[in-house]
RNA sequence: GGCCCAGUGGCAGAGUGGUUAUGCAGCGGCCUGCAAAGCCGUGUACAUCGGUUCGAUUCCGGUCUGGGCCUCCA
């Protein structure tokens, strides 16, 4: 079998991904938090966390992936008060809208999406849990994490307390023993949401939920932790010394694993800066798929600078695939040489170098090749739909098309060529072009 | 201020101590009525300055440039 070897933050280095229990493999992404669509920088850890998935599922039996939902937040309260609407209005059309985004870029549902409203009960046992321990206490409503309580606090992120006092930029509250404890619940207004809790009626702190939510799903400790760069520090660093406090363990999830940016123009894509676009303005003109391939052009740590451009030449190298791959039937298994660039830190620029080298061969009558393609090009989630329908679209009235092109015909037999290229140049003013070949003419649209 | 990452051919983007990445675009050829698709061929790329080495784009150090985290953020 080929190895997997990972990149985890924790230790900064490739590791030999060695799993807790092989009979079941676990693992757990943070997800999106419900008050707007999804942009490209937020739709890249979809995607590469589901080739993951989809790689750890042929390696092994029994994969459980948990990814949230956060539909609990102050952004949340913001937007639905600003856009009039109801919270659950708002979080219930978002999370929707989350589905369809990933959908588009054919990545799976994970096998467990919880929400946290659903598990508010496990956060306050949680944080109950960790006062009686020490690690946490009440101050003035709220309840606060304490970071001196844990002599190792800051191994993911790699910095020390005193680093993150000198680089403080927010005003401390005052009823915080130290400047880095952070909040595990914080007291609601009568206006906010909130729920009964030990320490009055309340909402919990942003990090909590994924302590509380991984437990209930996966266990104390598990395989896989993943998410963007911009969540080492504080979120998952204080995941790590919620649950790793509460529970008594040593480690939390195993491995760390950290997507690299989207960039714009090489800036971070980001909601602050506005630099962004939604997955949905992409698809308006161009297919899902190509924007799940253009994310996979770039290694997972390496920023990925987007631009359409790159979108409609993923749309170009996925024509050639699709081609080459026509009418085949998927091997039993997926070419050796992209397991191994899979196996090698998700190194998907290789995995798609392969794909196109087997392409070349299956052009070439190899059709073992062309079997391995399309086994490959699905354990990376691609090549998934019908060749007729990547190239033709579905529906539609298409007899008029037919139709020119057997006039076309009559044309060409007749050797009035001028007027078969006449019907050819129409058509492909419609976008509708053609292909001629010994089997007779195809089309397909641009 | 502290910590960290990156700089590859027209563009995107892997990788390696000495030999072809791959894709998109371009150019030449085959094929074609002409195209398209496909196939074949084609590009003296590794920021810069030193060092180590028989040999460095690949290792080490300096410089320059860009970016990130330290606050919400995938």
């Amino acid at each position: 079998m080929t190895s997997l070897n990972f990149y985890n933050t924790l230790s900064r280095s490739k590791e030999p991904f060695e799993p807790l229990d092989a009979s079941h493999i676990r693992i757990y992404a943070c997800g999106p938090t419900v008050y707007d669509r999804i942009h490209v920088g937020n739709a890249r850890p979809v995607v590469l966390f589901d080739v993951l998935v989809r790689l750890l599922r042929h390696h092994y039996d029994r994969v459980t992936y948990v990814r949230n939902i956060t539909d609990v937040d102050d952004k949340i309260n913001a937007r639905a008060a600003e856009e009039g609407v109801s919270i659950r209005a708002l979080t219930e059309g978002t999370t929707n809208a989350f589905h369809e985004d990933c959908a588009a870029l054919g990545s799976a549902r994970p096998d467990v999406e919880p929400r946290a409203t659903d598990h508010i009960d496990d956060m306050i046992t949680m944080i109950t849990t960790l006062i009686d321990k020490g690690h946490a206490y009440a101050a003035e409503g709220h309840v606060l994490f304490s970071v001196t309580s844990m002599a190792d606090y800051g191994q993911l992120s790699r910095r020390s307390l005193d680093e993150l006092i000198a680089g403080a930029r927010v005003d401390v509250a005052p009823f915080k023993r130290d400047p880095s404890d952070f909040v595990l619940w914080k007291p609601s207004g009568e206006d906010q949401p909130g729920w009964d809790s030990p320490w009055g009626y309340g909402r919990p702190g942003w990090h909590i939920e994924c302590s509380a939510m991984s437990a209930a799903f996966l266990g104390e400790t598990f395989d896989i932790h993943a998410g963007g760069l911009d969540l080492i520090f504080p979120h998952h660093e204080n995941e790590i010394a919620q649950s790793r406090c509460a529970h008594g363990h040593d480690i939390m999830a195993k491995t760390w694993m950290h997507n690299g940016y989207v960039t714009v123009d090489g800036e971070k894509m980001s909601k602050s800066l506005g630099n962004f676009t939604t997955v949905a303005d992409v698809l308006a003109d161009h297919k899902g798929e190509a924007i799940r391939y253009a994310l996979l052009t770039a290694h997972y740590r390496a920023p990925l600078d987007f631009s359409i451009n790159g979108v409609v030449e993923a749309k170009s190298a996925l024509d050639t695939l699709y081609r080459a791959a026509e009418g085949a039937t998927a091997a039993a298994e997926p070419d050796e040489h992209v397991l191994a660039a899979l196996g090698d830190d998700l190194n998907t620029p290789n995995a798609l170098a392969r794909l196109h080298e087997l392409a070349r061969m299956a052009n070439k009558g190899d059709d073992a090749a062309k079997s391995a393609l399309k086994a490959s090009a699905e354990l990376l989630g691609l090549l998934c739909e019908d060749c007729s329908i990547w190239f033709k679209g579905d529906g539609g009235d298409d007899a008029a098309i037919d139709a020119a092109i057997a006039a076309r015909q009559t044309a060409k037999a007749n050797k009035d060529f001028a007027e078969a290229d006449r019907i050819r140049d129409d058509l492909a003013a419609e976008g509708i072009l053609l292909e001629d070949s010994p089997e007779g003419t195809i089309w397909r649209r641009k």
